[in-house]
DNA sequence: TTGTGCATGTGGGATATGCAACGGAAAGGG
DNA sequence: CCCTTTCCGTTGCATATCCCACATGCACAA
């Protein structure tokens, strides 16, 4: 149960009051939980759909041999659900884990289309939240699409930084994690990765120190 | 403006009746288009939100070179705008193309999330399919990150097939467009993919015949 | 301190993929 | 009907990318 103060800061529950707030988590049979780093959140079994309320997770994908992709991150506000992402191709599991401590909610995602009688005013405040979170979410697979689909490392990297660069709104940006993940981020060999960067320091397309680049010119 | 018949259909207005209907018109300044093949339905150059009613469109990226890549495919409840799709790195465009003509609702989005006094439950239905229909669009590119994240041309396809295969519910399947495109949805060169493709055939692992697959064992 | 684990760099060799080109089949338009 | 365009299928060749291996540094705990 969150504490007014945490309420104001909440995706979900924006301009929601905490009266309300309190009625809306029986009507929609929410579950609200806390999970440390590395504990699993989401195995995509039920039908429930988890928003994240404060810290980091990660959705991967860990294929037949074993094998993990992160498919999404997922930070304050990010929505996930059997019924927003495709349940992979048979053989491959799902999950989401706790990078940093986080606050989940979990939704039941029918009760969300079922128009209740005496809450109706709460509910369609909810339903508006949740579109701005979904809408965001396709707005962020819009972004990896873009990545994913150029046909070299080294556009992927380009067209990458360029996002970063725009959201910071500078020519200097921070990675979101180590080289090592953005090299499964951009689903490509680590050491093809490192060498494409190198060439890109050396013709002075980009400086790096760390995680942190400077996209040149 | 739709007929009585062609609104039952309609995904976006779904579950609202004809009057309703025609008050949402004018509270969201809502305009309707229809298209033909190979006009131009959005530039992302305006703040609005299309839906497409009927007929069959593709969101597609040109990069500075002229390469025209598809980003998605929209069918009936396909939903496109600037909100929904990260506007691509500076140098790219990106635009809505038809295929087969369309009948296209253009929703200004910001209304969507201001509460209006007078119609309020109408809004909040509207709301509600807005939100099916973005979550339907989470799931499809949640697909498309599924396959592109693949590190072969050999995965990208199986992934693919498996999707279809699994959307089909049976092991043939039909492509829903031609292998060229197919090449460009994957993100690989087409004459890699017909070799790769050729090897999957000889090993037994997919038949084909034109645009209809099956997946063996 | 030493040791263990993880992230970062770098390189050699194998190969999957991209590129350019071609011919024929199929489809659509006048 | 013919003509044009698109799609399909294939190949030779260059190279970008993958895979494996190793060295370094850094953080953290024993």
């Amino acid at each position: 149960m969150l504490s007014e103060q945490e309420l104001e800061k909440s995706p979900l529950f924006h301009d929601i009051n905490y009266q309300d707030y309190r009625e809306i988590l029986t009507c929609f049979q929410a579950v609200q939980r806390v999970f440390r780093a590395d504990e699993l959140i989401y195995d995509f079994s039920s039908d429930a759909v988890g928003v994240v309320e404060r810290g980091q997770a990660s959705l991967i994908r860990i294929d037949e041999e074993g094998v993990a992709t992160v498919l999404e991150d997922l930070g304050a506000g990010g929505v996930f659900g059997k019924s927003l992402a495709f349940a992979g191709s048979t053989g491959d599991s799902l999950e989401v884990i706790c990078r940093h401590s986080c606050d989940v909610v979990f939704l039941d995602y029918s009760h969300i289309f079922t128009l209740c009688g005496n809450a109706c005013h709460r509910h369609s405040v909810l339903v508006q939240n949740m579109l701005r979170l979904v809408a965001d979410k396709a707005q962020a697979l819009s972004r990896r699409v873009d990545v994913l689909s150029r046909r070299s490392i080294r556009e992927k990297l380009l067209c990458y930084f360029r996002q970063l660069s725009q959201q910071a709104d500078s020519r200097t940006f921070t990675l979101p994690f180590s080289l090592s993940t953005l090299a499964d981020y951009i689903a490509t060999d680590r050491s093809a990765m490192m060498r494409e960067l190198k060439r890109l320091r050396e013709e002075g397309v980009v400086r790096s120190d760390g995680r942190q680049f400077t996209l040149r010119q």
